[in-house]
DNA sequence: CTGAATTTTCAGTAATTCTTGAAACATCTT
DNA sequence: AAGATGTTTCAAGAATTACTGAAAATTCAG
């Protein structure tokens, strides 16, 4: 299969900035094919588009698939197995920031808690316990913020990422509300902007 | 300098994620141990303290530097240079996010953009687009509102968070108010729960 | 069951990235 | 300006990670 220069681009960069981001370049590259593929694709052809030996091809799969990040199928007449990446690009986003979570947040959430059960012997513990503390408190944050925001539809999600900082102009109105629907009216429109 | 136990385990720990996040191992203890740390250390106490050569510290520290994720300080009466990580770590959190930001995400941009402009020759590369177009946006999307949502001070942030996927309720209000406050009044307030 | 087709494993090699010591460079003190 | 102190650079070696071909394993048709 000959890869057009539009797509080897788009493959080439995408492998690149993978390997920035922990994960290898021949996985990169697999993904990013299947992603811009029109129809599912087998090992043997990926081999042959990318210009990875086979054995290569199915060790990134078998990585893409503990991620859950391709879809397995098979042809009818076909024996050989075709991949593909799900049609949703949320739900790639999504199953990338679980898994993610799941390898790489908990753990570290789980370290930073045993640390904080320990008694501080010194001053500098004392003060190492608080950072770590701080650190823990944000990234439970984050992530539940994130799950719960994963939770949402993509129409939604997109909606309230489209208000972008205006969301606290929302924080404002609700703050109004609850203080017993005093001040302003519905002039503060331009909130959807 | 010798690390207590409980500091040795973060420090390990974080230089291990380091690795899986694209960051070397060394760069990652040294932002450990900066982190940690209750007052700025010298290039040799971190050499002493995880065990690297000075010149691997050194490479470490311009690292850090070109992240702007390190201060620099002088101590008076010492010649060496001192290093220290920002107090606030949500100021730690967005400034890796703007770097990152600047070195990943708007080169990829500007790639995809690029492969947009082409005029689709075949097919295949009819459907490449549409699905470069689709990362494009949601990309865009994401980076967008988290730029903006980062301008936020950290305790409107931290608001915001703490409602995970109950802003939607706000959204619901906003709505309500934009078709004219008919609807229900005030006894929606369990949205801040 | 047999054998063809396909996929996976794995040990060895290749490539990349990390780490270091030594030398160069810079800055301060006297 | 010389010497002391401190920092950076860099080429080479070390360690890690990626990649491959060959062999083993699996799957399926007959």
């Amino acid at each position: 299969m000959i890869m057009s220069p539009l797509i080897q681009t788009f493959v080439l960069h995408f492998g690149e900035m993978g390997s920035r981001w922990g994960i290898n370049r021949t996985v990169g590259q697999i993904y990013a094919l299947l992603f811009v593929s029109e129809r599912p694709l087998n090992a043997d052809e990926m081999a042959d588009a990318l210009g990875f030996s086979r054995s290569n091809i199915s060790m990134g799969l078998k990585e893409l698939m503990s991620w859950r990040l391709v879809k397995l199928q098979h042809l009818p007449g076909d024996r050989r197995e075709y991949f593909s990446a799900p049609e949703d690009i949320w739900a790639i986003f999504r199953t990338l920031a679980e898994e993610r979570r799941k390898r790489e947040i908990d753990p570290t959430l789980s370290m930073l808690r045993d640390a904080l059960m320990a008694k501080p012997a010194t001053d500098a513990e004392k003060h190492a316990q608080a950072r770590l503390k701080e650190m823990h408190d944000l990234i439970e944050l984050t992530t539940d913020w994130f799950s719960d925001v994963q939770k949402l539809d993509s129409k939604t999600l997109a909606q309230l990422m489209k208000m972008g900082g205006k969301v606290t102009k929302l924080l404002e109105i609700k703050d109004r509300l609850l203080l017993g629907l005093g001040g302003k009216g519905p002039e503060e429109q331009e909130t959807n902007g």
